[in-house]
DNA sequence: GTCGTTGCAAAGCGTTTGCAGCCTA
DNA sequence: TAGGCTGCAAACGCTTTGCAACGAC
């Protein structure tokens, strides 16, 4: 049976706060102010634990090594990558017309999309940079 | 500036062979009968130095930890990846309407859209596979 | 009290780097 | 011959695992 720890219920407030995929280390970060000596190890079991019992969802994102997770549950909708802070964001929607890219013969099961670009914070703080 | 090695070439000759995104162990394997003791760390340091050059092109797809490679100078594409035998395939197309999914004060610059499912090859090995 | 969970440190594993010798130009 | 390139092995960085102590139930 699985046991509410302080370590466990810091985790998921991490990602209730953040709103957005965290990695490991990010969750580490956010949660370790709620959990005193909260070790990387234990993040990483617990992310694989919740993610298998279906409360998390492993985000993989092109170019990185290691998977995200956000909150399970969501409604289908993809991911914009920024450049800059290397956050990741939730994107609403979907372009639709997938199905006719597949090759002839193939079975298309799922897709994924990924937006790069600049965040709305990097925006502004590289455009602020340019004037000064 | 840059040698011709033995290395090198066959190295470049399997991504001719292969046409499709090669990852480096995929590259040692295929490379290395055209270059007797090729070395992972020779492999490694071409594709990113090839990568530097546009020779070759590195594609990232979700839940890699390791970019593949593909040659470069091809046109805007996106990739096919097939559930069963895990090789990646060259799409053609893309749905457009993309732009409106970046969230507003966001600079989109660019997107990455993979498929998932099964190809031909396993597709038709799968239902074979079901009459027998 | 039981046994799932945790933190620490060691072990893994794939990628990168240092270095001396090799080979292209 | 110069210096870019290579293979080997060590170094790295991040993830996973072993283990004894801890704490939820």
């Amino acid at each position: 049976m699985q046991r509410k720890t302080s370590q466990r219920r810091a985790l998921l407030q991490a990602f209730q706060k953040a709103g957005r995929p965290l990695g490991p280390q990010e969750v580490l970060d956010l949660a370790t102010p709620h959990a005193r000596g909260l070790g990387i190890a234990t993040v990483y079991r617990n992310l694989r634990a919740l993610a298998e019992q279906g409360v998390l969802k492993a985000v993989s994102l092109p170019g990185e090594s290691t998977a995200r997770y956000e909150l399970g549950g969501k409604a289908h909708h993809h991911h914009f990558h920024c450049r800059v802070c290397h956050q990741v964001y939730e994107v609403e929607g979907c372009p639709g017309r997938i199905e006719p890219l597949a090759p002839r013969g193939f079975v298309l099961e799922d897709h994924e999309i990924v937006l790069y670009g600049l965040c709305s914070v990097c925006k502004k703080r590289r455009s602020s940079r340019r004037r000064a």
